[in-house]
DNA sequence: GTGTTGGTTGAATATATATTCATTGAATTT
DNA sequence: AAATTCAATGAATATATATTCAACCAACAC
């Protein structure tokens, strides 16, 4: 089994190593090379392993899917005390298990234009709007939220999580923030 | 005069498409024949105004170093008010000017990794950082903002901005927001 | 110990993209 | 109107980067 084990561990190797320079550098930035140099390995090796530098991305988004990182929609918890918390929980990985961490800015950029559009259609399944649109619909009959348009509200807010969260990243200069600071767009 | 006439329009219309398609899908991604082609022009002639796709950006560049971007800090004026000011103004010309918008994205972009270490090094001299922290510090004192490392802050605050402003190039559905919901996160 | 499988390499190839350049024709000058 | 200048073209070239592949070697099976 000793060979079957290297060979997980290997891939998992190149997945992370992948994903640390997607977000750091981006993904158009980060070449085949950089990669398999950075695990490090030969560049043939790394086609072994993955079909397509595309490949290498989508099996890292289908990896975030499963991940920690899903919003969901509880009527019973406070929407500011479950925000609050979520950002929370994220920004604790950043420094215990910063793939985790990586893995949200990803999700984020994958988004954005010019990056391959199956990758895009993928990502784009995990939808955090949805359910915060109604949690700042119900923030907003308990008192708790301000008033405006809940689905502007929501976009600032998660476009902001994700400006902040994209530069905690590369910036190294940066300390953690209070959550509340970012749940306060909303209050 | 004619002619002369012409060819600076012809660079302005250079300039201000790959502007556009610079927010839009980001430096790397915009092909040169994008560029000449949206124009439109050969790509040839692309290379008669500009040396080089990086050339191309650095005009940009110092184009938005001489804009209306500028932050001062003015202990007259309640830094609350001014950052709000501020965003409106911003936001404002989003729609009216959307070039002065993109350009107020492009300088956030051009900090991050990945791009020509010349257009970096040009972008980082507008610090919207410094004046930043001393509004924020002088906002404390007055107990307009709430407590908490004034750097971290700062770098939070202009994150936050920048995300909100890159989807909103690119995000058709998104409304304008509040730039008081912002603010909020300083007080 | 021999044969077989599969991991590993790096130079070679294919592809995508930036850049050049010989040529064209319209505007401007003499 | 002839000569000159310069914008304009797009196919050709150079360069950067992703991908392939033939050859090699280590582990494992028998």
């Amino acid at each position: 089994m000793t060979r079957k084990e290297q060979k997980e561990e290997r891939r998992r190797a190149i997945l992370m190593t992948a994903l640390r320079l997607f977000v750091e550098r981006g993904y158009h930035d980060t070449k085949i090379t950089d990669i398999a140099g950075a695990v490090p390995m030969s560049t043939g090796l790394l086609f072994h392993y993955f079909e397509s530098k595309e490949d290498l991305l989508l099996e890292l988004i289908r990896m975030g899917l499963k991940g920690p990182g899903a919003i969901t929609y509880d009527p019973a918890v406070p929407p500011d005390e479950y925000l609050t918390a979520f950002l929370e929980k994220v920004f604790a990985f950043a420094k215990e298990q910063p793939w985790v961490f990586w893995m949200f800015v990803l999700m984020g950029q994958v988004e954005k234009a010019g990056m391959p559009e199956e990758a895009r259609k993928l990502a784009a399944s995990v939808d955090a709007l949805t359910p915060t649109v109604r949690m700042i619909e119900s923030g907003q009959k308990a008192g708790i939220f301000h008033k405006g348009d809940a689905d502007t509200m929501a976009r600032c807010f998660w476009y902001a999580v994700q400006g902040i969260m994209e530069r905690m990243a590369v910036d190294e200069e940066m300390k953690i923030p209070d959550s509340s600071w970012i749940v306060a767009i909303l209050k």
